[in-house]
DNA sequence: TCATAAACAGTCAGCTCTGATTGTTTATGA
DNA sequence: TCATAAACAATCAGAGCTGACTGTTTATGA
């Protein structure tokens, strides 16, 4: 009784290890993405992740042999998340067909304000004293600075020295201002500043 | 040979309890402060502080009996401390006498670039996931933030609904050029984009 | 000067986290 | 079909952290 059928019977699925794998990593690198929003870096264990993802601890140590591998990881991860986070919301942005300072601003604060700025935010303090993520992190954030910079430039036709200087400014501002949802939920709040930075960057641009 | 000489001899200094116990809670808040700032919230444990502190593990549990009561009054401790640091500020560029929106913009950026701001950043994000935390920081936040309206008014005698947005939307700025400093030390940039905002918070204001 | 309380020191048990080890199951390709 | 390697499971020792406990020193005020 121990072996299936091997045979005609219940026709196991027949899953490649190459996905088996990508699966189960999977798994782990969401659950570490999860446990960082909903609980913050410090408390983001390994022994967390291994339950959050269903996983026993050797699943989990084949993967990834150590806290820090699993960090890392996951900040490639987070990347890759947010990148598609991105283009999603690009794409919407050009199918509505907003005009492009509001389509920019508010393709981005979606963004800032989704939960997944949550675990850029754990990581990117933690990165501050531990050189290890810290480059990892730069890496990433350059790139994905980089593919926004690019679809402005898509959307207003703008790539001037004045035009990358405002998309920067932007970025800061919205950093900070998701910042400020740790304390106050109030979302009209928000919108109205939102509305407000639109005016600023169109100054800035003209 | 125990006692020291009762009458004339070396003179011990009297030190009363209350000074005695002021300069110790100071020492472990310092030190707290200064471990965040170096090594971060994760590992600023207790051990850290005491041994940065200079004091044994009694000292320093007879004063904050666990590491929450520590983290807790460390976050008053650095609002006293940034305090200190925003009167300082705002008395050198009132005499200095600059330009009042240059005067504010550039002293905001002292503080939000000064090391004590990292050990803000530490604890803002320690707060999002610690309810405990969470209620300290924005009390003295809150504070902070009316203070440097206060001082805003008294720069500028702008009181209005206006500049009390603009003032919101610098800090917002702020918050975010300064985590920039996480991945980047290029003092020209930051110089350069202060300029910049200045020149936006004037027409926000015009 | 002396009783009392606060300040300070040192040690240690208990807990949690990490990562190593060993054993079992499942998939693949020969 | 079977040998091999990857994937997964379970347990555990060691290290680090916290907070409790006990004992000593120092200051205060009666």
């Amino acid at each position: 009784m121990k072996k299936a059928g091997t045979d005609a019977a219940p026709k196991r699925e027949r899953v490649p290890q190459a996905e088996r794998r990508r699966v189960t990593r999977g798994k782990l690198l969401d659950a570490t993405i999860e446990s960082l929003i909903d609980v913050g870096y410090p408390r983001t264990t390994t022994v967390e992740v291994g339950e959050r993802a269903g996983l026993s601890r050797g699943a989990q140590l084949h993967h990834f042999p150590s806290r820090a591998d699993l960090l890392v990881a996951a900040i490639e991860h987070l990347a890759d998340e947010r990148s598609k986070e991105f283009e999603a919301e690009l794409r919407a942005r050009l199918e509505k067909g907003d005009e492009p300072i509001d389509a920019m601003v508010d393709m981005l604060w979606t963004m800032f304000s989704g939960p997944l700025y949550w675990a850029v935010v754990e990581l990117m303090v933690a990165a501050r004293t531990d050189p290890e993520l810290l480059g990892r992190f730069e890496t990433f954030e350059r790139s994905l600075g980089g593919r926004i910079y690019g679809a402005f430039k898509q959307l207003t036709g703008r790539g001037d020295r004045q035009a990358k200087i405002a998309v920067e400014m932007t970025l800061y501002f919205m950093r900070g201002l998701a910042m400020e949802r740790i304390f106050r939920e109030n979302d009209a709040h928000y919108a109205n500043l939102i509305e407000r930075w639109k005016k600023s960057l169109r100054t800035m641009l003209s």
